[in-house]
DNA sequence: TGTACATCAGTGAACGCGCGTTCACTGATGTAC
DNA sequence: TGTACATCAGTGAACGCGCGTTCACTGATGTAC
């Protein structure tokens, strides 16, 4: 704010940073690049230079998210496959309630085109994807491709419901429990 | 449009199909009451007589889209509790496809928190439940619930994941045989 | 059957708004010689 | 080390836009007597 030099140095991130703030408080819908702008302490059109427009902010923005959610499901840990599923849904549950708009974001179709997102998501994909499969070389087959498609799906939608309010845990239940309950009972089929 | 009374006879109804049309071609974000409006034939705020405003009509919209879903879905038969999840989901997706802009109102949080939308939704996911636990009068478990649970978001991700174009079938395969893959993989407990 | 009148369902103009984006511009920076 | 100059990264004003909503209003309808 209180920039001393003309040039900002570093207004890219700061834009970023400003626009996350934002999205949170404003949702995607009604974020303005000019607010965006303001709020990075900078005139309306300033962020034309960091960005191509504002779907290009956003886009910036839904990266941003997927990297964090990749970076809280890299971090999960657990024996079986059905553990680290678990785990890995309640850090996307987690994330999701903690930044409901960064998620929605990522979620939605204001940048699904996007191919910087495309990618980023598709990496969320593959690490669920290895951390419930384990390492290994073999190649994917077609059945486990569906297999890990509707993961996917279970942990996007629990995800959502859970974000819109849709589904709750019962009467004070923590929501780690419920989602290992609902997961749990859906792909019993894992090995425990 | 050639309205030849002064009154329009069933404006209500008119501006629900109006907005419908125009959901589909422009996303809920960019739908605007005024030309919802204009496409009735009517100035711009006669729908203030039938609408509160413009969420209210937005509410209306995807009542309207939860009332097709579960008519779809009610049309679904199957001798095993996995043939009618899976027909039921195939339903669900092929509505998403053929309506993804209401499909996403439904499931976005536009309207998530209208009483009537959640009571709409909370009608299709009943439905689901009770077609793929077959009749019968036992109270739900709270584990059965948490299973349920796991189908619906299963559902709702996978429609999601279809409409973004986060995932696809193989070459050449059928969406239908696609999403057959896809949930009997994901719940293979479920009897044949 | 006629009629006064309340009510309903529209009209049309206007308000105030903030937006995305473009334009022509200028201050700051860095680099070649 | 000095300097000319290209380039980069901002400014500030403006354009044109359509929006949601409100206001005061009027045409049409139905009902009580």
């Amino acid at each position: 704010m209180g920039r001393s030099t003309y040039h900002h140095g570093d207004l890219a991130a700061a834009l970023l940073a400003a626009g996350l703030d934002l999205l949170e408080t404003d949702g995607a819908d009604r974020l303005s690049l000019r607010a965006v702008a303001r709020a990075a302490g900078v005139s309306p059109n300033a962020p034309y230079r960091h960005y191509a427009d504002k779907d290009d902010l956003l886009a910036a923005l839904a990266c941003h998210g997927c990297d964090d959610l990749l970076h809280r499901i890299n971090g999960v840990t657990g024996d079986t496959a059905r553990e680290r599923l678990v785990g890995m849904t309640q850090q996307a549950v987690r994330f999701a309630q903690e930044r409901p708009e960064v998620f929605r974001l990522m979620a939605g179709h204001l940048c699904s085109q996007r191919p910087a997102v495309v990618e980023a998501l598709g990496r969320v994909r593959v690490a669920v994807l290895v951390a419930v499969r384990g390492p290994g070389d073999e190649p994917v087959t077609a059945a486990e491709e569906a297999f890990y498609t509707g993961l996917w799906a279970l942990i996007q939608g629990l995800s959502a419901l859970l974000v819109e309010g849709s589904v709750h845990p019962r009467a004070g239940e923590d929501l780690d429990a419920y989602v290992a309950r609902v997961v749990s009972a859906t792909v019993a089929h894992l090995p425990e």
